[in-house]
DNA sequence: CCGGTCAATACAAACGTTTGGATTTTGTTC
DNA sequence: GAACAAAATCCAAACGTTTGTATTGACCGG
């Protein structure tokens, strides 16, 4: 527990002021060489670290990236979002900066935490995920001159960085496999209406089975979870077992579908088909085996904090106004559950 | 963009001193209740918020309190610290502060990051997971004075508070299912030797097995990943199928042993038996669906939460010298994995 | 009406760092 | 060796709070 050391102390052991020992230390071409070198040996000598806080006055940067989780963030709602930040907290330590996570409870609160993170300094630049078209945390952000990334499209995103997920294509990919051997009616299963990743899945689906000449799939909205899934799969399997097909947005939904299925003694590949995504593992080893597409969520971590990073270095605008955007195509993974099988073996199924 | 407003603008627009203003939004007794109606008004109505890094500078406290996620982080390694982490921010911004997130490569590297937060005042406390018993995190911490918590035992655990799940008991667990239909020779598959709660579970699996007079169970100290458990499950599985059964300490590593087996034309709940950990989305559905235990993260992360809350509201040692110390009891989800079903069916099983 | 008490507020220092400008030291040139 | 430029260093202010102490004014008893 003895006294922390701070410039004061180097300065003091050195003989010199603080100011030239804080030049030396960020290699500013005032200090002579030698100085530099006395300084930086015994500011390693005696594990000198500079004061976060008092930096952070000082400079008007807190040195911080916050990341914004969105609800409902109960145990697997977005498997990306640990990979995230565990990658994205390495680059920034690399940068010297740090990580600051802030969760909402509901959506209306997401608003003020960003006003909070704005208004008191908590950060100097925010992600955001889960965005709408017209998403007024990203209004707020743009009002305040704050840099942040999206992980999703907006209204606004010429102005900002933005890293997003083809879930169009997602939504095309999950009606033609189940297109193989339509049967039934097509139920899709998305994330609630004004998230634009699902705004997008639903598009693509509809899009895709227009395109095929297939009847306009029920639209589902609804929250991302095993029970929502389960109620919707009880209205539809309940009346008329005419084999339907569900495309749905994440495999959570599809967890929800086979489990109502085995409840009412229902098989999937006979009497139903599925289509998931983002490839939960187990999705791989249920009965049968789940059709979905993954989306590399190592891959979008890694661009999303290059992306932050870049937005960093430069400060304001980049030179000729324009915002890094990628897209990125999720990847088909044809399993069993999108189509039907005449007989049901339902053994060993590869 | 308009200039930050800070005590000084509310001070000169209320004609009185910065000291009066700052008093007078901290309830202190000594300003009139007129004038910190007053200022709390005015406060309201120009939305004022106070720079964090300057109280944080003048306080000496940073008013954040970092989590430090433990290595491996890949996809769904540790499902509970998503929800911790947002079980955890929701409380503490209740309580004015923030969350600051720590993601070590490698475990080395741990320390460095701890004794960083430490000497920078990165974070008034800390909460730590993936305990070792002899852990050097946990040393480290104790030396500096820091508050903190951890997920899981140390040998200091008469020191500092702590929230354990009780491994022991789901090594148990596993080791008495799997004894009913006892088969053939058992293989635990644990976490690397070191890690506290995965020495537990094979302390307690092995207990069990020596209790029910079974011969010892083969040991396999490996990464929680679905490709380490089939790199196991491949080593048993291809010289002699006389029904093995698989102890796992986490479903990732059951659906690596579910995918070997399926690709050697062999079946769970014939040829072999497993029993998996974590409850993992999907594992309800695999075929046959998998027996495990299940850990209710949101209770842990809700109790974590809680006891760090209280661990900063006392500074110092609580006035009886003890701290806080909770076990988690793992509850059992027998489904059909873990025993064998003489003919097999394997349709439709509830 | 004066000395004293108390409430309410103002003053000023401090937290550890960065940075513009003043000051000293060093080196060069005549 | 004096004059001057350049290099190196020091001084002091500032960032926005919090908090110990000094100051002011009001009220009271004697």
């Amino acid at each position: 527990m003895q006294k922390r050391v701070g410039l004061k102390t180097l300065a003091l052991k050195l003989g010199m002021d603080v100011s030239t020992v804080s030049r030396a230390l960020r290699d500013d071409p005032r200090v002579k060489e030698a100085t530099r070198r006395a300084v930086r040996e015994l500011a390693d000598e005696l594990d000198y670290r500079p004061n976060a806080a008092a930096r952070a006055l000082r400079m008007g940067k807190s040195g911080r990236v916050a990341v914004l989780l969105s609800p409902p963030q109960q145990r697997f709602a977005s498997p990306i979002f640990l990979e995230l930040l565990s990658t994205l907290d390495q680059h920034l330590r690399d940068a010297g900066l740090s990580l600051a996570v802030f969760a909402a409870r509901e959506r209306a609160e997401e608003v003020d935490i960003v006003r909070q993170i704005v208004d008191e300094r908590l950060a100097d630049a925010i992600i955001l995920g889960r965005t709408r078209k017209k998403d007024p945390r990203v209004a707020l952000l743009l009002e305040s001159g704050m840099p942040f990334v999206t992980f999703g499209q907006t209204d606004w995103q010429e102005r900002h960085p933005m890293v997003e997920i083809d879930y169009a294509e997602a939504g095309r990919l999950a009606i033609r496999a189940l297109h193989a051997s339509a049967s039934g009616p097509i139920d899709v299963l998305a994330a609630p209406e004004g998230l634009n990743f699902a705004d997008n899945y639903v598009a693509g689906a509809c899009a895709e089975a227009a395109r095929l000449g297939l009847p306009e799939p029920t639209l589902h909205r609804i929250e991302m979870t095993e029970q929502a899934g389960e109620d919707v799969a009880r209205k539809i399997l309940a009346p008329h077992p005419q084999q339907p097909a569900f495309a749905c947005i994440q495999d959570s939904l599809s967890f929800g579908v086979y489990r109502v299925a085995a409840a009412a003694g229902l098989i999937v590949g006979r009497d139903l088909t599925v289509f998931g995504g983002q490839n939960f593992p187990g999705s791989e080893h249920t009965a049968p085996p789940l059709s979905t597409f993954s989306t590399e969520d190592s891959h979008v971590a890694e661009l999303l904090s290059k992306v932050m990073l870049r937005r960093l270095a430069v400060d304001g605008t980049p030179v000729d106004g324009t915002f890094e955007h990628h897209e990125i195509a999720p990847k088909l993974l044809l399993r069993q559950s999108h189509r039907l099988i005449e007989r049901a073996p339902l053994t060993r199924t590869g």
